[in-house]
DNA sequence: CCAAGCACCTGACGGC
DNA sequence: TGCCGTCAGGTGCTTG
């Protein structure tokens, strides 16, 4: 599924090619079961033009002209793609015409995921954006460390749990774990103020660099145009258990923490 | 309060 | 070829 990042690109890629235009018609071969139903759906968009698309959390937003705003979670395997005119495929689950001709189509292979529209107001009372923490790249990491340090739970768990900071999924909590020299398992509490520091220092770098390399593509993922992303190819332990640490040459491992699978370096990452 | 386990779905892949 | 188990980018509910 798409992190901060890849819904960071998607969102960013919309806002440059949905703006402005309208949703003549909508399709719907069958939405998810977490998503608004139909016949309320439906009303609210047609007719409406687009006015930005934005992110928040792992949460894909756009704005319309009457003030609603559409919300897409994408969870594992959602995909939200804007393009030529094209017949409903396998996994489309909602499928938006637009006033020149193009498609902006959300598919799930899973069908975890979901669209709902909020109508004016409504968006900031949404229980799921009231509840989520801060987000990683517009807070100090001097902030975000406070967050952690002093909690018992592993700091991966820490990391993963939305309400402690935005946005941050398995890859990118196993890669910025990688880069603080941080073991996974380690309880917050354990972490001492100037690495955690470190940690969230190393988050907003390594979540930098993969919205500027188009997101991670494992295998589903894409843009807002179809396209792959590239910084799976920056791995550093992220899916490569059994392989080398590119820090040390060590044979990279995995646990289980918070019922995710932790790839890291047992010489690199250190329990303590 | 917290942590663990499972539920929600489909598909890909490895072993036999 | 096929069947079975395992695993996958997330979240939320139940249980202890």
């Amino acid at each position: 599924m798409p992190e901060l990042p890849e819904v960071e690109v998607i969102a960013r890629g919309l806002d440059a090619s949905v703006t402005g235009r309208t949703v003549e018609s909508v399709t719907v071969p069958g939405l998810t079961r977490l998503s608004e139903p139909e016949e309320t759906l439906v009303p609210k968009v047609l007719g409406r033009s687009i006015v930005r698309a934005w992110r928040r959390a792992k949460v894909l937003l756009m704005e319309l002209d009457n003030g609603s705003t559409l919300a897409f979670h994408l969870k594992m395997t959602g995909r939200v793609v804007h393009g030529p005119a094209r017949a409903a495929e396998k996994h489309d689950r909602i499928l938006f015409h637009l006033d020149d001709g193009s498609l902006l189509s959300f598919a799930d292979m899973r069908k975890f995921g979901y669209v709902r529209c909020f109508e004016r107001g409504e968006l900031d009372c949404w229980d799921f954006l009231c509840k989520v923490g801060p987000e990683p790249l517009e807070t100090a990491p001097e902030v975000l460390a406070e967050r952690v340090t002093g909690r018992n739970c592993a700091i991966k768990a820490l990391l993963l749990n939305q309400s402690v900071v935005a946005g941050v999924g398995n890859i990118y909590a196993d890669e910025s774990l990688f880069r603080a020299g941080l073991n996974p398992e380690t309880r917050g509490s354990r972490v001492g103020r100037k690495r955690a520091v470190l940690l969230f220092t190393e988050l907003q770098a390594v979540l930098r660099q993969a919205i500027d390399e188009n997101g991670s593509s494992i295998s589903d993922y894409v843009n807002a145009h179809g396209n792959a992303g590239a910084f799976q190819n920056s791995f550093n332990v992220y899916g490569r258990k059994g392989q080398a640490c590119n820090q040390c040459g060590g044979q990279l491992r995995a646990v289980t923490v918070a019922g995710r699978t932790s790839t890291f370096c047992p010489k690199c990452q250190r329990r303590r």
